[in-house]
DNA sequence: CCATAAACTAAGCAATTGCTTAGAAATAAT
DNA sequence: ATTATTTCTAAGCAATTGCTTAGTTTATGG
């Protein structure tokens, strides 16, 4: 009764999502979205809506690829070993070719401004509060430490894992292993 | 035999140093630097070359409002106690009425692209690895630290000052402080 | 006072942005 | 085959970008 789409959504917003990882939000192009994408500007707007709903589902396809990090920090039962293993499984998944392109997530909170969309500003926050969620969860899993405590060492591990997401970009692997292993000392 | 500039230009390049710096780069436009300057675009061009002048100079200027800052830094004595007192000090020099601005400097290396110019970079990298050094300067200042162990916590110290550039923009003033204290608990 | 040279105003430039639309092409029930 | 319905192509939209330029105003040396 009508035409098939002769693309596939899910294998379309894939392939956005990495652009949008490399390069940011405002940098990538409706034009950069259509090449990347390999399907026209209508066939764009018909299934995402606009260039922000194509960003949200990308957004979402990158959580379902890092799940398969934040699910093993979410079973270990090693403490701050099992965070510090979150941390390298990140830089890691981070790398794509020797290149790194920091957390999705990240860049997108980098490009925060007044204007900046409350949808999207919603989905950075529920994903950070979740990340943070799972470091007082593995702290606790040592012996003698309280509830502050913890809480106040996943506001620091916070912090350093964002400066890991803008750092991978720039430093070397070496400078990285430093401060991920110094950054365990204190804990 | 000619007319006298309306205008100074260090002043103006004060003033678009501070919207640079909320901003970004790209986000802000010729026309928002013509309002926050005061003067007309022709008037920017002929002083400043163009969009990318105006920048360089905003960095200088920057540079010379944080001097007081690392010069401090550079001034003393106590090891890392006056690392620590510099974090402090960055945090309160990057917020402004309770809004944080973060680091004109981190602000922009977030934005680096592959395409981003080489000028700009040298800049970025500069200023960068003057605040390591004195980072190192300090750390050897305490007794027993060797040449390798303090550029490797230098490495660590830049990797969370790059994350508090970025987090004092997100997170409250308690959770920042829980990131500066449990970082030099261990250094 | 007048000529000259610089600094001003404001209009306009091509290129790029996110998004839309008119019309052709493809599919599947009748 | 016909028709209805959807997807596709590609051209085009207004708005915004960084930057330029034509023409007016202003100051200063002669």
């Amino acid at each position: 009764m009508a035409r098939k789409k002769q693309y596939n959504e899910e294998e379309v917003i894939e392939k956005a999502t990495g652009l949008f990882w490399r390069n940011g939000y405002e940098a990538t192009t409706v034009r950069m979205l259509e090449k990347e994408m390999g399907i026209n500007q209508f066939s764009i707007y018909s299934s995402f809506g606009n260039k922000q709903g194509v960003f949200l589902e990308s957004i979402n396809a990158y959580k379902k690829r890092i799940h398969c990090i934040t699910d093993k920090l979410a079973k270990s039962n090693n403490g701050k070993e099992g965070i510090k293993q979150y941390f390298y499984d990140f830089l890691e998944f981070a790398s794509e070719e020797g290149v790194n392109k920091g957390c999705l997530v990240t860049n997108t909170v980098n490009e925060v401004r007044d204007d900046t969309d409350p949808v999207i500003m919603k989905e950075l926050v529920k994903f950070a509060t979740e990340v943070k969620q799972l470091f007082i969860d593995n702290l606790l899993q040592e012996k003698g430490k309280t509830n502050e405590i913890a809480d106040r060492q996943a506001n620091y591990l916070m912090n350093v894992i964002l400066g890991l997401s803008v750092s991978s970009k720039v430093f070397d692997q070496e400078q990285l292993k430093d401060s991920v292993e110094i950054t365990f000392l204190n804990i």
